[in-house]
DNA sequence: AGACCAATAT
DNA sequence: CATATTGGTC
């Protein structure tokens, strides 16, 4: 895994409630904006990159439109990517936060966007499709929301919450937070916290942690590793980490400032082999006592992906 | 009261 | 099987 190769300085908040101002603390990123083409010398995200007519003389599949969401999700991934790389000085240590973009205002938009396109499981499903490993391994996107179209429990005070489902992305951050805290300083609320997704509750992480204790358990016993076990499981589960500094982990270093992981709820179970998008609704939020944001909800990743056996 | 955790329920 | 809920314990 990555480890804590992730380190970054000072984090950069991005900021970009539309997709277009980077506000960010220290005038870190604004730089490289600079002798950039301005939004109005762009092609617009609607405007097809390859004539139709070319495209079929060429046998080139027309590429989907982009969306505003799509751009703000590749975003997300190229920074998370960039922060990976680049090597950070001394302040390894600490995982550093990294925020993409604000979650507050990052609300509207995809609702929209995932209404309209209903089934064209085409561009959501991209985040999971950047290739299976990838998306256990690397991708980290935040998952559209989708207001409960046309639901009757009311958004409002509904007790009952959609069963969340643990996508790739989800589980990664679960056992990067795990990786980065001692076992034990990994307990519920301390792996809650500093996930930091938005809807996540404590009960949600206790469930999966049990679980993830479980096989941790199972996997130990048998260090076999005979000719099965598929690579990627295993670097997915793989016991935390111990780093050398975890004893003392009161909460600081991994830190995923903005929510932009969003579990999913739904309601009816996945088909036999993930494909269908699901919408779930989830009623509603509120919260714990420390410090969570209430709620939305969504619709699934899409993924077709589901954590196989681990 | 609140958090953990294992057991049990759905 | 994956998650949620429960209940005993600290």
């Amino acid at each position: 895994m990555g480890e804590e190769a992730a380190g970054d300085d000072e984090f950069d908040r991005l900021s970009a409630s539309d997709g277009r101002e980077i506000v960010e603390d220290h005038g870190r990123v604004m730089y490289w904006e600079v002798g950039l083409p301005s939004g109005d010398d762009l092609t617009p995200l609607s405007q097809m990159l390859v004539p139709p007519h070319l495209a079929s003389a060429f046998s080139v599949k027309p590429e989907p439109p982009r969306t505003d969401m799509d751009v703000q999700r590749a975003s997300q991934y190229t920074i998370s990517n960039l922060r990976r790389t680049a090597p950070s000085p001394a302040s390894t240590a600490a995982l550093r936060n990294f925020s993409p973009f604000s979650p507050d205002e990052s609300l509207g938009f995809e609702a929209n966007d995932l209404v309209e396109n209903g089934d064209s499981c085409g561009h959501i499903s991209r985040s999971g499709q950047i290739s299976p490993s990838a998306a256990l391994e690397e991708a980290e996107s935040s998952a559209p929301v989708a207001e409960d179209s046309g639901d009757e429990p009311s958004s409002s005070r509904n007790p009952k919450r959609a069963r969340l489902v643990w996508t790739p992305q989800l589980h990664k951050r679960f056992i990067d937070v795990v990786a980065h805290l001692g076992i034990k300083n990994a307990v519920p609320k301390t792996i809650m916290q500093l996930m930091n997704v938005d809807g996540l509750t404590r009960e949600n992480v206790a469930s999966h942690l049990q679980k993830y204790r479980l096989y941790l358990r199972r996997m130990n016993g048998i260090q076999d590793d005979s000719p099965s076990l598929p690579d990627h499981l295993l670097t997915a589960m793989q016991p935390a980490k111990k780093s050398l500094h975890e004893q003392h982990v009161p909460y600081t270093p991994l830190q995923y400032p903005m929510p932009a992981m969003i579990p999913v709820p739904t309601f009816g179970m996945a088909p036999p082999h993930g494909h269908g998008v699901r919408i779930g609704m989830v009623p509603t939020m509120e919260h714990q006592g420390d410090g969570r944001y209430a709620f939305e909800q969504h619709y699934n990743g899409a993924l077709g992906e589901r954590m196989k056996d681990w």
